[in-house]
Formats: C-alpha cells, structure tokens, sequence
DNA sequence: ATGAAAGCGCTAACAG
DNA sequence: CTGTTAGCGCTTTCAT
C-alpha cells in the first residue's frame, strides 16, 4: 500500500508526467481540459506530491529557518507566532534552531553551511552579530529578514528603542518626577544585545531635555527577569537619595519591581512609579503602566517581509521600525510631593 | 560556486561514491585508511551531505513533527523547549504545527497526510481527540509519542492528574480548611481537554476522603488565565458561605486570584489561602504554594521515547507518569478561626 | 499544449 | 572491503 506517484496520476488521467507536474502546480500551456482530467485523477488516487522528490528535482525546500534564542521567551515566542501564521499560509514549514546559549550559537555556526541548505529563506530573531560572526551568519547563503536588529546586509524589523526609552522617561518627567531610576540589562558583554544600552541612552536624552542629570547611581541591572526587578529595585532603594519613579526595561522586571515595593510596604504609584516594557499580558491586570510593542505585527511583518523577497520581488521597505506606544495604567502617578 | 557532490569527493579520494556514502555515515565495511582517505577529501572539499538528496534516496526524512497548540502556552514552549534539546542532538530538524484553534486543528487534519510524509515521528503535545479524529491522527503514519494525554494506540508521558488535584486539596484541608473552592477550566466542550475534570475529580476525591461536601457552588471556572483566576475568585466570595482556601488549577489562575483577594483587602494566607498548579517561574516571587510539574523533564522524556522508537527498539515503557509534588509556599496557611 | 528524456545527489542492493 | 548500477519521485529543458 505505497503512495501513489506522478506516474500513477499520469497514467490514469491519461498524459505524460510532465503535464501531470504542471497541472498540480497551476503552471501555464496546460489545457483547461487536460487539467481537469488530472486534477480528478489526482483526487481518485489520493495523490499527494512527494515534498522529498520534489525539493531534490526543484532545489526549492519550501522551509524557512527560523534563527532565535527560542522557546521560553515571551518576546521570541511571540515573533514566531505571527511569523508562523504567514509563512504557514504560503506553504513554507519551520526550521527552528535556537540561539541562546553560547554553546548552542556555536553550534548553530558549526550547522549553518548545513542548515542553510535545508531552507528556503530564514528569519533571524534577536541576534546580535557583528564582524567575523555577521560574515558568518551571511554564509547562510539564503534571503533572510532581522527581527529586533538591524544587521545590515538584511531587510530588518525593529523598533525605535531609543526612543521608546526616552518616551517612557518623559511619561515619568511630566508627572514631577525628577530622580528617575533605570532597571535594565546585564553587563554580560559576551553575548550582548544593544537594546539595553539604546533604551539607556533614551533615558539620559529625556533627563537631558529636561534639564535633569543622568545619575550612573540609578542605574541597575535587572537580566530581563523577574527577580532581577525585584533586586534592582532592592538596589536603587538602598541609596542615599533614592528615585520616586522607575523605568523597567520589560514588564517581568517591572512586576519584580513592583513586588518588591509591595514587600516593603512601598505604595504604588502613591510612593513610587513603575513603567515597563512589551505590554506583556500580565501587565494589565497587575496595572502596570508599560511601553507597548505589537510583538505579533512585528513577526507577521517579517514574515511578509520575508515572502516577498522569496518571490523574488524587491520588498517596498527594507527596514521597517514598528511604532511603540505608552499604554498609561495603575503603576504611574505624580510624583510625591516632600 | 555549485556545492561539491559526492561525485566530487569521490573523485578526489579515489573511491566510489558508494564508498564515501558508506564511509560518510560510519557504515561498517569501510576500511580504515580508505575512511580517512574519505574524509580528508570530504573536509578538503568542504562537503556537506545534501539532506534533500539524502532523504530521497533513504525515505528517512530526518525530522520530527511536532504537533501542539504551540508558542504561546508556558507548558507547551517548555515541553518543546526539553523536546528540542534531545532531538536536536539525535540529528533531527523539527517541523512544527499549530492545532490552538478549531480552524488550525481541522486545517492540520486536512494537510495531515502531507505532513506525515516529511516527518519519521511524531510529538503530540496537548492534543485530546478520540473516536473519529484519533483514527484521522493515526493516519499520520508514523510512530508517535504524546504528551499530556494517553491517547492509546501511543506511548504516552502524562502526569496524574486525579492524584495531583486531591495533593492540592488535602494540602488545604491538613491546614484545617473545611470550604475549599476549585477554579478550573472551561465549560466550552467543543475543544475539551479531560485535564480539568481530572482535577476536579481529585478535589472531590480529598473532600470526600475528609468527610467534607463537594458544594458544586465551590467550583467555576477561569479558563487557565490570569483574569480568569480574578473573575473566579470574585464569583467564589460572592456565594453565601465563601470558601476559606481556593485551588486553582494552574499558577496563572492563582496569580488572578492572588490579585483580585489584595483588590478586595483580603489577606493571604490569613483570610483565604491558595493553591495553584505548575510551578510556573512567577510562582516563587509571588509566594505562591503551588504542584510542581516538571515540564522539562517531561519534554526530554517524551523525545527520548520517540527516539527509541525511531531506532526500531521497543521502548522500556510506553506508559509514563510523572510525578508531581507539592511546593509550600506563602500563599496557604491555617485556616481562620471563626 | 504536450511528451520524452535528462537529471537532482544520494542510498542500497548486488556482485565481486 | 569496494565498485557498479539502479533507482528514489519529481522538475525542467527541449522538442514537437
């Protein structure tokens, strides 16, 4: 009981397999008629093109990569989701393979002559390269689109995080704040992103505009998780002139933030403000004011991204920078009055 | 700039192709010297099997489909996450289907055939069909190892979710709680999981070892998230004689609950204590008492089974339950003295 | 518009 | 232990 080939197709509907390939495939010069009789065919026998044979004989795989630190972060899983449902539509399977350990980069160098034989076209999440690791990375050798970078040599999709930093910071501004703590990234230079440092910089260009001095004393690390909210806000407490308000650079260290306020007895925002980042589902019922990214637009444009350049078209942008807006919740408020 | 073939490789070590394919892929009857001969001329070249080729002529598709309602769900990214770790290793690429939705399920049954064909096995995460759709399922065609759920024809890595369920609620009465709510899952059959009223069975199961009535007025639902827990609990104390302790069936419905007893000025442990259900890495800051599952463990687990079978051997155990334990935390405590 | 035929690059008998 | 020879099932010129 194998699977019925071209050949069986071709020889019940009566044609070579030449016009069987092309009647499947929607391809011109093949007569209405003719492409019915195949069609039916076809369906009688249950026929279903071998995707093996038929990647070997086009040199087309039909599968994208898809190139992150994968599985387990709310932002990666997200990308993909959106990206997912695209790129599922024009009939590509995914080929995950993760990058977040340095061990699984490597590894993932050592694989990517080979990996990048087994696709089509990749998507290149949240990796940060440069120099000789770019040089790398472009040894791929298929069409790739960046999400939340841009590398250069792709079509990229990103957001402004400098902007984004500094809007956050002003939200704080307007509302009297005038010492404004920084929860952000990780000195783990070895594996660095530069989101940190640019949401930073958005941070310093707000205080500057309004006249306020950038304190090296108000910034900490958080490592984007949740506990690390928590003893960064630990941190920034313990000085001598501590913050009324702080912006988190994501919503968990955010809640880390706010659970360690609540622990000491700290009120929100009555004591002290809290902005976060991603509008992450847990924000809005813990009232936290956040600095909202569309993470599904951000995959499903990729991905879009991504298909055109696979057709062979040019994309009409190449570097798309998605908006990200101030969603005002519960963990804002004026600042405290002395 | 072609890719060197294996006619290449052969050409430069003097062999037959039939020779580097054996001496490629460490087949026996290979001499010594004639495999290093080999494999100096394939490193020389810079050789890289072609998978397409490869999977054409062997019929081994070296890739696993994985099938869940994927990215998204904490439990689902872990499982795949542990998944991934083992297969990647085994050399296998990862295909992956989304089945979250009514539409994504039937659009899965629909190309299942065709997915069946690139895959040698299968991961069934959190899929719950029977009757007609799992004959449809087992016409995937390949060997197949599900998790969540035993779904009989399948080896199976599941956790005990009666068990589990009366864990959580005999915790709550050795506290000396004699009214013990439940916030489970949905009523929308049409997509029904059994794990909910698994759960709830155990929650019977420990009231009616204490002696204790199972009030149906103690159970709603929440739909395993966060504003779920927040609407269930409010139902819950809305009720004549109010539950003094809640067992939530997942951390995100008991971070709800957890959120909406603070909003109401009441006090956890000491007014209402609860219990949750995954140990989900937000439980521990927030204090939550919770049964652990190991999800990681169950993904390694279910991969590794699979593998077996893909090696042609039997496996040990087709039927594998996973323990689950209780994690004590700061969200139960004695019950209120009235 | 259709068919014949030559691959795609590898694996797997089979023979020696 | 090694080489020869068929395929695997499809796509794609090139004729017609």
């Amino acid at each position: 009981m194998r699977h019925p080939t071209i050949e069986d197709v071709a020889r019940t509907a009566g044609v070579s397999v030449a016009t069987v390939s092309r009647a499947l495939r929607d391809l011109p010069n093949v007569a209405v008629s003719t492409r019915d009789r195949v069609l039916t065919a076809a369906r009688e026998l249950d026929y279903e093109i071998d995707p093996q044979a038929s990647r070997l004989a086009s040199g087309r795989t039909m599968t994208i990569g898809l190139i992150a630190p994968l599985f387990g972060t709310w932002y990666v899983d997200r990308v993909v989701n959106g990206a997912e449902s695209v790129l599922a539509d024009a009939g590509y399977d995914l080929l995950i393979t993760s990058t977040r350990t340095r061990e699984s980069l490597s590894s993932f160098f050592d694989r990517i002559r080979s990996f990048g034989r087994r696709i089509d076209g990749a998507l290149v999440i949240d990796l940060y390269v440069h120099g000789a690791d770019l040089a790398r990375l472009e040894t791929l050798g298929v069409p790739a689109v960046t999400v939340g970078e841009d590398l250069g040599p792709y079509p990229s999709i990103t957001i402004d995080n400098r902007r984004a930093g500094a809007e956050a910071t002003r939200h704080l501004i307007d509302l009297g704040h005038r010492r404004i703590g920084l929860i952000g990234g990780s000195a783990d230079s070895s594996f660095s992103s530069p989101v940190p440092e640019r949401r930073e910089q958005g941070w310093r260009d707000a205080l500057e505009t309004a006249g306020l001095p950038a304190d090296p004393g108000l910034v900490v690390e958080g490592e984007f998780v949740v506990d690390g909210g928590e003893r960064g806000l630990a941190r920034l407490l313990s000085a001598d002139d501590p913050p009324t308000a702080i912006f988190c650079m994501s919503d968990y260290m955010a809640l880390g933030a706010l659970i360690e306020a609540r622990r000491r007895g700290i009120e929100v925002p009555r004591d002290l403000s809290i902005v976060g980042f991603d509008d992450h589902e847990l924000s809005r019922p813990f009232g936290i004011t956040t600095m909202r990214q569309d993470v599904d637009t951000i995959g499903t444009t990729a991905a879009t991204v991504l298909n055109t350049l696979l057709c062979g078209d040019t994309p009409a942008v190449t570097q798309t920078v998605h908006d990200v807006t101030l969603v005002k919740r519960e963990s804002t408020g004026p600042a405290p009055v002395r």
